[in-house]
DNA sequence: CATGAATGTGAACACGTGTACACTTTAGGT
DNA sequence: ACCTAAAGTGTACACGTGTTCACATTCATG
């Protein structure tokens, strides 16, 4: 609960604090798809009102509602790259690497809450532009593991494309870890058995990775 | 006597006409959110006046727009269940299963289009009622397929939890190559790419199910 | 045929919507 | 201290929405 009443006319005659606009509109968005369906399912004028300012400011700050989701998408992607860099995954042993990404990635997740279920809702639900901008960050998280995992001495035998699979089944199934961890009641312990689950799915497809042959044709 | 005798369908009391209406609601809702974002964005009267029926008619065969929405989730998965209940998967050799299942799955995704793409777009963006619907019936086809697992010989040292796990894995690959293909331009041949790498991912997961070991702790 | 339930119809209502417009206020560079 | 572009505000309009209500039609069954 905001301090200040949504009492719109109770604003001094206009609110002077600049880029503040802006960011209560991207966060009411966020709050309103948390608690809604989804972001079609919400209108201008309600993600004004949830943000304190009258409807017609929001043109100043986007051109449209769709705007508006793209840069929620590209804020999520930003931050979850740097984190993804920051961990520098590749010089870890390779031992304990799963254990160590999985709990990384579901308590950055827990974190954002609000951005990763938008995002979530969004990837098929979306406008076409939102479904492919979060399509193609996709893509690249896939691409930098693939090139990430060519460091290990344990994919030497496997080829480039082969990578690439591999990459995308563990992408594929870090997604679905986390849309299980937002699923699920903020405050449950239920999300150690989900992250568990995970673990060993990922424990499982890289010992696949040992028996694997990437011979062409 | 009635003389209804060789009437096969016993018809609601009345004089219930073809249910000719509510085939075109559902079949309407089907086509908007194909051409829309989702099915929240689309409204009573649109799907109505695309089904060419006078809006109020709508409410003499659904309650509301939810309850269309989860008719449709309960068709789609009455209709998948009973192809995976005639593949009669169990009988087949291990071998050669991969690839068959992924053909028979990636068949029938395409043939009931419309009705795969509504129950991806509503799995996370759809109402709280929708959205558990989908989910339980996906725990369903999972643990249909742990059982199936459990006959060959090749899961025999894999504990009943692991094979849960091990289906879970597997559906989320199979989830992901329908949410693909039901992406791919319709008369595109480049989803014979998307079935290859599912097929691929399908036959790691199973290589690393030969050394994997289901010892508790 | 007559009945009555299921089904279809059109008018009406109160309300929320996106957005254009003209205006006021603010803040920062000069 | 001034000027100007950016940010904020209230009004207004045309339109689509869900839902109600009373009425018309259909048609298997008694």
């Amino acid at each position: 609960m905001s301090r200040d009443a949504n009492k719109p006319s109770s604003r001094p005659r206009g609110a002077p604090r600049r880029g503040e606009a802006r960011e209560a509109l991207m966060q009411a968005a966020l709050e309103l798809v948390a608690s809604e369906a989804n972001f079609s399912a919400i209108s201008l004028r309600r993600i004004a009102r949830q943000a304190g300012v009258v409807p017609t400011a929001f043109y100043r700050h986007f051109e449209d509602l769709d705007a508006l989701g793209l840069t929620l998408i590209e804020d999520t992607f930003r931050s979850l790259r740097a984190i993804l860099r920051d961990a520098a995954l590749s010089s870890m042993p390779l031992k304990g690497l799963v254990r160590y990404s999985v709990e990384l990635f579901a308590h950055y997740v827990r974190d954002n809450q609000l951005l990763f279920q938008f995002v979530v809702k969004e990837r098929f639900a979306g406008t076409v532009a939102m479904r492919e901008a979060i399509h193609n960050e996709i893509v690249l998280v896939t691409n930098a593991l693939a090139a990430d995992l060519a460091r290990f001495d344990e994919f030497s035998h496997i080829s480039q494309n082969d990578l690439r699979v591999i990459s995308d089944l563990v992408v594929n199934t870090v997604i679905t870890l986390s849309e299980r961890i937002l699923d699920v009641d903020p405050d449950n312990a239920e999300d150690d058995a989900l992250m568990l689950r995970a673990e060993k799915q990922l424990r499982l497809i890289f010992m696949g990775v040992g028996r694997w042959d990437s011979q062409p044709g």
